[in-house]
DNA sequence: TAAGTGTGTGAGTGCACACTTACAAACGAG
DNA sequence: CTCGTTTGTAAGTGTGCACTCACACACTTA
């Protein structure tokens, strides 16, 4: 008994997340994350339920990760203004998707909302998030929309590569954005 | 000779745009496109360069039909103030989308630029849309920026089917903007 | 030490799908 | 009425991949 199947979860999950985020859900074969993870495919067949039950798992952690940080930028900020702790928030998410496989995870999780089941935990997490942000930063509704505006604008900077782009237009809609 | 080649290129981009909208590159065969087209899959591969080269010139009219639109918009607007223009804009975006065709299509084009032609067609589709908005309307670069930010989240909310949810947070996300 | 339980895999199976090829029919030109 | 060209298809071919199953090893307990 090398490891417990939960131990195994966790190591199979990190994976899941990488491979996913770089190839989206149909173009990665489950090979691919029994690769990263180490281990067979077989077992990663035996601990998640099917390709669809190990994404939507890989959903739920990639959210869980990024609803933490936020929380913790807030801490950082407490007791500030709205516009302050919304601040800190921006700031902790930045970072977090430095290493852009969360930011590539949530944009292929959002293609692939046809499948009912990875809708609801789409929706699930941008629920925790959106309450999180609303709750701990006391912000008003338009702060909040533009919140995660301009966290969109930041996914399609980065799947399109426009901090790359030297171009007055590519300028214009990368400017003061964070680290993307 | 039923028809021309050229005629029958743009039934089966239309078809084309239609089905990588609902079901993304990856996951819809040829035979799909195909038959929305009402061809046979043979034929659709003797008319594009491969399911690769079918979906970038999808892109390619996808984004085609949004300038075109955004254009008339801004016509519509001629000789107002920059906000106005782009407010004309926003208005003829919003309309062109009612069908969510083109919306989806752009969230499934950009789930799929690790393929690097994908990358580069939507790549000149933003920079025709992104330097259009800012010659037409006169806008600075924040201007620009919030209309693609709104923009992204005018995405998030449709394909998440935010309209749809009734708790405060989704009310938040989706407040003031125009019919998604 | 025998039986039971949890961890792990190799070797398939079946199917979907991208792409090809060989062939046929419609049309225009001379 | 041929002959070449363009439009169109039916019927493959090969491959990649989701998922299964029989089996083996590790470890515990009685």
């Amino acid at each position: 008994m090398r490891s417990t199947a939960e131990a195994r979860r966790v190591t199979v999950l990190n994976g899941a997340v990488s491979a996913f985020a770089r190839t989206g859900f149909h173009a990665t074969p489950v090979t691919a994350v029994a690769a990263a993870a180490g281990i067979s495919e077989a077992y990663v067949f035996r601990l998640f339920a099917g390709k669809l039950g190990l994404f939507v798992a890989a959903a739920d952690t990639c959210f869980e990760r990024i609803a933490v940080a936020i929380e913790a930028g807030a801490e950082r900020a407490a007791g500030g203004s709205p516009e302050e702790i919304l601040d800190a928030m921006g700031g902790a998410y930045a970072e977090l998707i430095a290493d852009r496989d969360l930011l590539l995870f949530q944009v292929q999780a959002q293609a692939v909302t046809d499948i009912p089941e990875i809708a609801d935990a789409v929706r699930a997490g941008y629920r925790r998030i959106a309450t999180l942000v609303q709750d701990r930063a006391g912000a008003d509704d338009a702060q909040v929309q533009r919140f995660f505006a301009y966290g969109q604008l930041c996914h399609l900077i980065v799947t399109v590569g426009l901090e790359q782009v030297p171009e007055p237009w590519a300028r214009a809609l990368t400017a003061g954005i964070r680290h993307p």
